[in-house]
RNA sequence: GGUGCGAUGGCCGAGUGGUUAGGCAAAGGUCUGCAAAACCUUGUACAGCAGUUCGAUUCUGCUUCGCACCUCCA
């Protein structure tokens, strides 16, 4: 490999290159979703970001074990005592069991990110499951002496942490310039200070989600599970944390607190954040209400949207972006990306039609070193994007003839450019997928008698067929040597 | 208020101290029975003002505008 992968290290905030622990192993933990709705745009956004990094490394040979968490323990809307869990919430609304709703969600949730070929992670634990683990680390925290116990609830002693460790290492601030622009909490809670944070809370009589512990009968504050579920699964030291950006503060950043005042150090080695999906500029997201729905995407039911876009639309509409970069949603830019996507797809399709000469005009080292050159610098998805475009035009001029390739060039190109587009982007032909099997023979019967109608000059017969396909959305394009290729619109 | 980030051609979106991003859209052409597709050609884009430099869209400073986090959030 003539260059090596890279990647933007939040806490450095500079690119790195990638050093894994223990090669050819490398562990990874992204914070998943909170079930207790439809995925949106924004965790596509996060899904397909760290799924194209495990793509990507596994494509490099590493041997990847990638977790990715479910929160199906809904913590708390308000940071106040008094608050309602969301999960509990929503049942209550939908009048179910509160694990019906995070069941319900998370299958949801693994639905459409199936369609979007986001692949499975190697172990997606849930946070209900790991209630024990979690209850562990706040014992070993409260042991480091760095929380304190408050009304059966059990608190992060943030002072006292930042005394020894840096709180706000991750997300560039500090607690003094917190407390002096803070904004003044009341004195409702059982906390010492605004930003200390909550290990273990104790259960209001109606709250519905409690597991005993020694403290109170309660649920887990909403950063211990990423501890202490990366922890078990990926050990206390590991290579890369991810997530979406607006996790950084506080999620994160307590998660470190959390790990350096258990086990005395950070656990992840590169954290990495995708940036945000915006709409008119401003966050997409559940506080704004401005979110829509990949299920709204897919079927086109939302008023801002002019069509339905289908999943691998949105895959290449959001790899087109660097992941650091906000994205800005607009039916433009998706109908833009629906069209290159299918021209992208179709010189894949090219490939196979391509029929090989004595020597070549083409040097597919260039693909190559291009291609892996992008993702190598940071994953730059967009830029590999652009190297494939440009192999798209000579996929089609090699097609023309306009270009010629040897037969093993030709074989080489055929699987670098396949792997590319399919293993690493992961991007597949949704319209020849819907093509079955026994279409395709009657397609060249229909196509054969067209051919026939051609040479006959019976031009009645021949548009007849087409334009009866077309009705019917399958388009026919005629070749230069009298097939015809046929696709479903 | 604190901490960061951004402003690129009609739209989306990379990148760079001097030489082509790419996609979509648009215009002309080639091919074709017609069409579609494909191919070829076509765009003096880098918010504004100073400065550094032989040269800045790219570096520095300021200005304007926008965004994110500081509260659940991908």
């Amino acid at each position: 490999m003539e260059t090596k992968l890279s990647l933007y290290n939040t806490l450095t905030r500079r690119k790195e290159e990638f050093v894994p622990i223990a090669p050819p192993l490398v562990g990874m933990y992204v914070c998943g979703p909170t079930v207790y709705g439809d995925p949106h745009l924004g965790h596509a956004r996060s899904a397909i970001t760290f799924d194209l990094l495990f793509r990507y490394l596994k494509s490099l040979g590493y041997k990847v074990r990638y977790v990715r968490n479910i929160t199906d323990v809904g913590h708390l809307e308000h940071d106040a005592d008094e608050g309602e869990d969301k999960i509990a919430r929503k049942a209550r609304l939908e009048q179910l069991e509160p694990m019906e709703v995070a069941q319900y969600y998370t299958n949801r949730y693994h639905e459409f990110m199936d369609r979007m070929g986001v692949l499975r992670p190697s172990i997606e634990p849930l946070a209900s499951g790991h209630i024990i683990e979690q209850i562990e680390l706040t014992e070993r925290i409260l042991q480091a002496g760095y929380a304190y116990q408050s009304n059966g609830s059990v608190y992060f002693d943030v002072e006292k942490y930042d005394r020894k460790y840096h709180y706000g290492i991750l997300s560039g601030r500090n607690l003094e310039e917190m407390q002096s622009g803070g904004r003044s909490l009341d004195g409702q809670s059982d906390k010492r200070s605004p930003y200390d944070f909550a290990l273990w809370k104790k259960a209001q009589p109606e709250h519905i989600m409690r597991w005993p512990s020694p403290w109170s009968e309660g649920f887990p504050g909403w950063h211990t599970e990423c501890t202490a579920m990366s922890t078990k699964y990926l050990g206390e030291t590991f290579d890369i944390h991810g997530g979406g950006m607006d996790l950084m503060f506080p999620h994160h950043e307590c998660e470190i607190a959390q790990s350096c005042a258990a086990l005395g150090h950070d656990q992840a080695r590169y954290w990495i954040h995708n940036n945000m999906i915006t709409i008119g500029g401003q966050k997409m997201g559940k506080s704004l209400g401005n979110f829509i729905t990949l299920d709204e995407f897919f079927t086109g039911r939302h008023e801002k949207l002019s069509q339905p876009f289908s999943p691998m639309t949105i895959r290449f509409f959001i790899l087109q972006a660097h992941y650091r970069s906000t994205l800005d949603f607009s039916n433009e830019a998706l109908e833009a990306a629906e069209k290159g996507l299918d021209r992208l797809m179709k010189a894949v399709d090219t490939l196979s039609k391509i029929t090989p000469s004595d020597s070549s005009t083409l040097d597919t080292a260039d693909l190559t070193t291009r291609f892996y050159e992008a993702m190598n610098d940071d994953l730059n998805s967009p830029v590999a994007i652009s190297v494939l475009f440009d192999w798209v035009r000579n996929i089609n001029q090699l097609l023309d003839g306009s270009q010629t390739i040897s037969s093993a060039d030709l074989a080489t190109l055929r699987s670098e450019f396949a792997g590319m587009v399919g293993d690493i982007l992961g991007l597949c032909n949704e319209k020849t997928a819907a093509a079955d099997d026994k279409v395709a023979p009657l397609m060249d019967m229909i196509l054969e008698i067209r051919a026939k109608a051609k040479a006959d000059r019976d031009w009645t017969t021949s548009d007849l067929i087409r334009n009866r396909l077309t009705a019917i959305g399958i388009r026919v394009k005629d070749n230069k040597d009298g097939r015809s290729d046929w696709e479903m619109e």
